[in-house]
RNA sequence: GGAGGGUUACCCGAGUGGCCAAAGGGGGCGGGCUGUAAACCCGCUGGCGUACGCCUACGAUGGUUCGAAUCCACCACCCUCCA
């Protein structure tokens, strides 16, 4: 059985609506923010306090599985739920994201891609029908169709060919089999071309799939391109299925995405953002490697009710993060990981009361891209 | 008492006539990070000045030289070995 979405409630304000998606592995709120786990492990996190948390679900990736361990290993392991020890509900990537993030190390082609293993060099062809067979054995419950993420700067024509390609792609991932508990979603492209963004999400939801992201964003192009294509893109959706915003976002960029539309997000910001010391408050960021933090024994963030702001000072993560503890990044990454999986359970809440536009313009206290005007 | 080695910026340390305000680390101080090649990457780090530059600096002092961190003399301190 592929995944079920529930459309409980649609905001009166604003494209924003509150939902749940239903999976073999248990059920998601949405809005909901989706913490990566590339390989296997949401960095620095054990699967009880991902838990703790409130995650509901989290990321794997494709690419980096099969190069290690392998997904033969991890199907051996009884898939990535029992070789990480996580029972809710995961999203793999395809891939697709690596074509960008790695572009110097592969040669696209209509087969699929050419990857130079950034681990040892060794060559590897991911096409689309790879990237099924390795999701299939990884067993996640959501798993992506493999797509080309064109880089922001690609002119039009370039984006074009690319999409259409992405389209072939996607049906190549559609004709073929997945296991029994598997959904598949299609990935809308287009760049920041209105016109080639209309025309690949019609493309897609003609392919047909359980559910449909917006890929190709938040890849360096201006913050009001990346709200102006959500925008664009959603209504173009099945209102029956749930629409996740790929690689989004600050938190700023979480509450716009959610007014467009949007129900699934996911980002490495948070845990990434925690492990080099920048930490997320409703007041904006504090960024834990300055020296004013040396004799401040306060907590972190004083309204926080997370572990690390509940038991520990400015001060001593200052000092841990200065010193490289690991437990510096471990009590990081709870902050920024309850901030963001806080700030859509509140999110969620002020949908089913009816406030989300209000919700929207007060929770965050410190100026968006929306409100500076800036561009990036 | 004798023989040898050493003293360089906040720390370690390279440099043995001009290309040296001085390599490289570390530390310090900043900047960055959006489907994770990320416990990572990038700057700055003697003073003043936007800059050409000027000043102060390679243990101390004196000297050689057009020119000295670099060569010489002497002094101080440290280390090793032999008595």
């Amino acid at each position: 059985m592929p995944l079920q979405y529930t459309l409980l409630q649609q905001c009166p304000d604003t494209l924003a609506r509150r939902g749940r998606v239903h999976t073999e592995h248990g059920t998601i709120e949405t809005p909901c923010f989706m913490p990566v786990g590339t390989s296997a492990t949401v960095k620095a996190m054990s699967t009880p306090e991902l838990e703790d948390l409130g995650a509901e679900i989290i990321l794997g990736n494709t690419y980096h599985l099969y190069l290690r361990p392998g997904h033969e290993i991890v199907r051996e392991a009884g898939g990535l739920h029992r070789f990480m020890n996580w029972k809710h509900p995961i999203l793999t990537d395809s891939g697709g994201y690596q074509v960008f993030s790695l572009s110097e190390r592969r040669k696209i082609r209509e087969e699929g891609v050419e990857f130079r293993s950034h681990l040892d060099g060794s060559k590897h062809l991911l096409s689309p029908e790879l990237s099924m067979e390795i999701q299939r054995a990884l067993g996640s419950d959501i798993v992506m169709a493999f797509d080309e993420c064109p880089a922001a700067d690609q002119p039009k024509h370039y984006v074009a060919q690319s999409m259409e390609r992405t389209t072939r792609w996607a049906k190549r991932c559609r004709d073929t089999e997945l296991g029994s508990h598997q959904s598949l979603f299609g990935i809308c492209q287009g760049s920041v071309f209105p016109d080639l963004r209309k025309e690949h999400a019609q493309a897609i939801v003609d392919v047909g799939f359980d559910g449909y992201a917006i890929g190709g964003l938040s890849v360096g192009e201006p913050n009001e391109q990346m709200y102006a294509m959500t925008e664009l893109v959603t209504p173009l959706l099945p209102q029956d299925k749930p629409r996740y915003l790929m690689g989004v976002g600050t938190p700023h960029d979480l509450l716009e995405g959610i007014a467009r539309g949007i129900d699934m997000f996911d980002c490495v910001m948070p845990t990434r953002q925690a492990r080099t010391g920048w930490l997320f408050t409703r007041n904006g960021l504090v960024k834990m490697k300055h020296a004013e933090h040396k004799r401040s024994h306060i907590p972190l963030d004083e309204e926080c009710d997370c572990h690390t702001c509940r038991n520990y000072s400015r001060a001593y993560l200052h000092h841990l993060f200065k010193e490289k503890e690991i437990l510096g990044m471990r009590l990081h990454t709870i902050h920024n990981l309850h901030f963001y999986l806080t700030l859509m359970r509140r999110a969620r809440q002020a949908l089913e009361e009816g406030r989300f536009e209000s919700f929207r313009k007060s929770y965050l206290r410190y100026p968006g891209p929306a409100e500076t005007g800036r561009s990036s």
